[in-house]
DNA sequence: CTGTTAGCGCGTTCAA
DNA sequence: TTGAACGCGCTAACAG
């Protein structure tokens, strides 16, 4: 491997002056600065952006901690748009990245995690799919060793900002087109877990909404499980007018129910995943850019690392109808 | 951040001695193993594994390539278990993996993607996805400067092994069992990509399938797409009793498209995928063990990495009925 | 504008 | 069995 050395050698200048050409340092003149050029291209030489990190100490990677829960194996959609976003993100940035996977972390305590993410030079996490319970992503959030950035979270501190869209305003705005639409006054909505971050903020959009169009709501937590929502659209959708449901997935399950019950009603999902299309019949679902927000999250995580305050970022969202044509063309 | 030398200091050893403790050398007396590892313990060191990396010379990192397709969004459960499989397995094994997406690469030259590697130290690829059209990854694996496994590609030189499940005998297998359940002689069969290392192997698969049982098969290339499939259904399936789709994918389709026009035809998938239940129908399809397949990828891609000589890798395969209920429970 | 020097944190001889 | 010394490839003062 040709090191930096040869180069200068090979230029006939010292090695600092090829490091100040490969970072584009000014006060260098035009003419070394070719000659050291042509010399790396005769050479073909490779920086080592290992060498360069532990030179500068500045390591600071991130990592990408995806929570990937086990019965909604079907949404891997969204987080392989996280995924993206944030990688091509870190890649334009020059920002070295890390992917993990919580069942990589199952056992660790808090302080093995934050030792492991040391000795990888870690110095910044993105969490995707946090859940309350999970004590031991908490605790780090508390220590704040880390500059965080906590997706679907509402959880802000000095190192620690928090991104998503209003998913209350998201929640009012979906179902209330819904709704409009069909005159309804009865609503059945379901929730999501009851521990959810964004299943409160949610259920407060929906209030909100009961409350402007005087109209009654019953809440039963899905869980964002396809066969409880399904159950529970078995139960009480007949009741009711409308369908509200936290997710695409709750929202194919009760719309299967409604099938299976040979009645009619109004559906509305969230999320505006692919899958949603496979039903064969038309929702109103939210549209959220996951791409766009992982990238902005990479941002965010620089910003913190660099010393900056966690705060709080909202996304834009959109409601979109999603029907089987929109997908397969 | 606490370096070695602190830990030496502490311990009242040398800084080699300390690492020699690291790193499980012999030579080393139980007592100063002790003071060593409970000034580790009394300091909190951490190791830095860049610098150790830098200093051994033992870079080695593993990327990830992972070659998305536009239109099977709904598919990225594979994806998803292969990066499950490949990020637990490097872990484990204590290899440093990057995650990169072809899209990240694209409008890179050959050239310009090997020096980005080498400047990332890394010295093995693993490719999931891998398209005959991918002129540029195709140039790396001729080039031989790093070691190599695909995955689903009959690739094999002295630096590249490929890995993946018979995908002729799967596609033979899963269809018979199909065709023996209900007796059928006319076969409809929806190939892939017509430039897919895998759809040439399936159909030789249903070839010698043909000609064992005395059958008739039309193939028609659906291209892995779900509208494709659905619109050669609706032209052919009516003169046939089976059809066979290369992929779940296209199963669905077909599927739909037999309940639009109405008639039942006994229809089987290839992959697996928990999207499978969705249909509401019961099929039969080759369950692969992505995770497994990607874990064995890095396995073998570290002995490549050693010096060792590529190889083709077969994975068993099996035969699943997947229906809604084996979803959502 | 350029070169010299001193590390970054660690692994690895080679003497002692 | 231990430790001093060197170097991995590079960056960052500082001096010239």
């Amino acid at each position: 491997m040709v090191s930096i050395k040869e180069v200068a050698r090979h230029a006939g200048v010292a090695i600092s002056t090829v490091s100040k050409v490969l970072n584009g340092y000014p006060n260098i003149s035009e003419d070394t600065r070719e000659k050291v050029q042509q010399a790396i291209k005769e050479l073909n030489y490779i920086p080592n952006s290992i060498a360069a990190a532990l030179s500068s100490k500045q390591f600071g990677r991130v990592a990408l901690v995806l929570n990937l829960e086990r019965q909604t194996q079907a949404i891997d959609q969204i987080f392989m748009q996280y995924l993206a976003g944030a990688l091509d993100t870190a890649r334009h940035r020059n920002i070295e990245v890390v992917t993990i996977f919580t069942t990589m972390l199952e056992g660790m305590s808090a302080e093995e995690v934050t030792r492991y993410f040391m000795s990888q030079s870690i110095s910044g996490v993105i969490i995707y799919g946090l859940s309350k319970e999970d004590k031991v992503m908490q605790q780090l959030l508390k220590e704040q060793n880390f500059a965080f950035v906590v997706v679907d979270a509402p959880i802000v501190n000095a190192r620690t900002s928090s991104i998503s869209i209003d998913h209350e305003q998201a929640q009012y705005d979906v179902a209330k087109k819904t709704i409009l639409d069909d005159k309804c006054k009865q609503v059945l909505y379901i929730a999501g877990r009851k521990d959810g971050y964004v299943t409160e903020q949610r259920i407060r959009g929906m209030k909100r909404l009961v409350e402007e169009l005087k109209l009654t709501m019953m809440v039963r937590h899905g869980d964002f499980s396809e066969l409880a929502a399904r159950n529970i659209a078995l139960e009480y959708a007949e009741d009711t007018d409308v369908v509200v449901c936290a997710s695409d997935l709750m929202a194919i399950g009760a719309m299967n129910a409604l099938i299976d019950m040979d009645i009619f009603r109004p559906v509305c999902g969230f999320d505006g995943i692919t899958l949603m299309g496979y039903v064969g019949k038309q929702m109103n679902t939210i549209r959220q850019d996951f791409y766009g927000i992982s990238s902005r999250a990479v941002e965010e995580i620089q910003r913190i690392m660099n010393g900056g305050d966690g705060q709080q970022i909202v996304m834009p969202h959109s409601i979109v109808k999603m029907y089987y044509q929109d997908i397969i063309c």
